[in-house]
DNA sequence: GGTTGCTATGCAACTAGTTGCATAGCATGA
DNA sequence: TCATGCTATGCAACTAGTTGCATAGCAACC
């Protein structure tokens, strides 16, 4: 059944590191995880459904004092067997999706008042990835100090961080490298 | 009505660089386009259908010799407006889904097996971005050459092809980082 | 004359993801 | 007591994108 599903899969990294509740899971998406893979609540919920009629992953209801109760999910057997499966798969070559590129080279078919709104919407764009950059160099300093014995999973953690932050760091060059090129049109 | 469906303004840029055909797009998508945004040639023809009857586009037909008739697109003056529209709209915050860092941070779930698997797999992907890189620098000692006179157009063109190139040479350098860390596990 | 392969277009069924909405528990403060 | 807001879960309708399949023109080669 080839290989995509890859919330699924995340799901099952997620739990593995760390049991929780479809709540709990969607704020992951919105911070750590969500460095990677995005979904919303809704989405969660939905599959997590489905990974436990499937075997995947075991629910167990918890009361809670002074907060409404919730299931918190873990993940059986059958879950880890499946994601040691996809793990083994071929990584599927990305679906890429950038829309700021579209409009860039859209640009050219727009006025002047339109370069100039670009311009200001690549700076916004650019304020908003400095905010992220800065959010991700300060994780790394909390989370993994220099000097610091780490574990294999903090390690590898720690590797897809600085994927983030070295992705980041391209992007606000890239930026001003845009900035310079529409300000010079 | 929203934002989103940068497919069709994807096309309606292509077309407006380049009028032609949905074969002709499938084919652009599998090349410069594809480097931001990619579709399947079923999409492209359905989308074009669904923009010609909005008159965003306008077909027609060609006679060719020695090979199939074709239907070729152009921009219509709506679906100039409604790119102009859309480029002056906020840029919406992309959807991350990044498979390798999801089986990355999988890996610490699995065996030595497993991390050697992984490896291999990361070499593989390795060689086919450095491939990637390869040929977006190919492209670009084509289509820019040092010392050329460039038209707008042009210039915004090279600053997304720059992007491309700024993005292979950044994955590269963190696949290394990531192959030292997974051979250190 | 048949096969292979590229050009060219499309339908149908499905999967994944988004958006809008709804419900409810419980705490805090006006 | 009422409003606000966070925790917690979910349904329904929709849109976007994928996958599998089908058809046909035409050239070149065997």
């Amino acid at each position: 059944m080839m290989a995509p599903m890859a919330l699924e899969h995340a799901i099952l990294v997620s739990l593995l590191e760390q049991p929780g509740s479809g709540y709990e899971l969607a704020r992951r998406f919105d911070r750590s995880i969500g460095r990677f893979w995005t979904a919303t609540h809704q989405q969660i919920y939905r599959v997590l459904k489905r990974m436990e009629s499937d075997g995947w992953v075991i629910a167990e209801e918890i009361g809670q004092d002074g907060r409404p109760d919730k299931r918190a999910y873990s993940v059986a057997e059958a879950g880890r067997a499946e994601l040691i499966t996809w793990l083994r798969d071929p990584v599927q070559p990305e679906a890429v999706r950038h829309e700021l590129a579209v409009k860039i080279r859209g640009a050219a078919f727009d006025d002047a008042a339109g370069r100039a709104a670009l311009i200001s919407e690549v700076e916004r764009y650019r304020k908003t990835h400095e905010a992220v950059l800065e959010r991700y160099v300060h994780g790394e300093g909390r989370d993994f100090p220099a000097g610091t014995e780490l574990d294999a999973g903090q390690r590898l953690q720690h590797v897809v961080l600085r994927g983030g932050i070295a992705y980041e760091r391209m992007l606000l060059d890239w930026l001003d490298d845009v900035l310079d090129t529409l300000r010079a049109l």
